[in-house]
DNA sequence: GCGCTAATGATATAGTTTCTCATTGCCAAC
DNA sequence: GTTGGCAATGAGAAACTATATCATTAGCGC
């Protein structure tokens, strides 16, 4: 399955933007410091590969593949979105306040717990979101250990 | 205790932007439906009080507050930050993405765990975020019902 | 290949928040 | 109660993220 069949199976047409930023994606994937990128680094990383590819492209791009279930768009308090390829496994995020680091972590009884505080409240949960920030000044940050 | 003195023992010099907005902030504490406001929602609300204070005023006092410990600001999916005073007790949101409407909710286990996640990842918790995304559309949303 | 239509690039625009700087006003000391 | 110094303010410009506009380009079914 190329990365052109999987954008025409979700109704998208496979032009040179698409497949680049779904290639994109899927390479920041691989490195956990990497697999949360924003419309800004989605842009200069285009750049970089001598893709003459125009900001707004990038941001329509990017809230297609939000809508087609591709990536999640998370909102941290950096004031800009933060996107990451969908694998499927949701996950809540721990960010560092002074590194930017993201961690992700899942917990079944928090999520638990939310679907039924959300009843308790007469609602269904549609989305989430959880964030945990952390200082690793105060701390032994793991990130800056390993950087 | 007038707001005067609150302010100045907060380290704030006690001037007429500050006193107003500090006065429409327990105002709107009493009503659940208006206890989260934009920095918008402050200055039109200093407008209709014929107060004649610039918008810059009013993010400048907002942030200040925000490092005195007075209010809390939050960031939902809207795209613009909203604050509500700092009543000490601490809570997360149910937000409903259908009419915006807002309700407040704490659960001692969550807490819990988040506080042993991030320790298990090396961190310790400076703040977090936890937003329930609900949709009035799909259940009876209680806001609906009520206005 | 052809042609229709959707997608794109460049630019302008919207919307929120911050910065600049001359003017104002709070308040401690007289 | 005045005064003077310095922080706070108001008005407007500017920064920044994100979206809308529109002529041009490029997929892709035929």
């Amino acid at each position: 399955m190329t990365q052109s069949d999987n954008l025409k199976s979700m109704g998208l047409k496979a032009t040179g933007p698409r497949i680049k930023i779904l290639e994109l994606f899927e390479k920041a994937q691989e490195n956990e410091d990497t697999r949360h990128l924003t419309a800004e680094d989605v842009y200069r990383l285009l750049l970089a590969e001598n893709m003459d590819v125009g900001l707004a492209t990038v941001y329509r791009v990017l809230t297609q593949f939000e809508q087609a279930g591709l990536i999640k768009r998370h909102f941290f308090e950096s004031g800009k979105a933060v996107f990451e390829l969908d694998g499927g496994h949701h996950h809540d995020h721990l960010v560092c306040l002074q590194c930017g680091h993201v961690e992700e972590f899942f917990d079944e009884e928090i999520e638990k717990r939310q679907a039924r505080i959300a009843k308790q409240h007469g609602f269904v949960v549609r989305d989430h979101a959880l964030m945990l920030y952390v200082d690793c000044q105060k701390t032994d940050c793991p990130h800056r250990q390993r950087s």
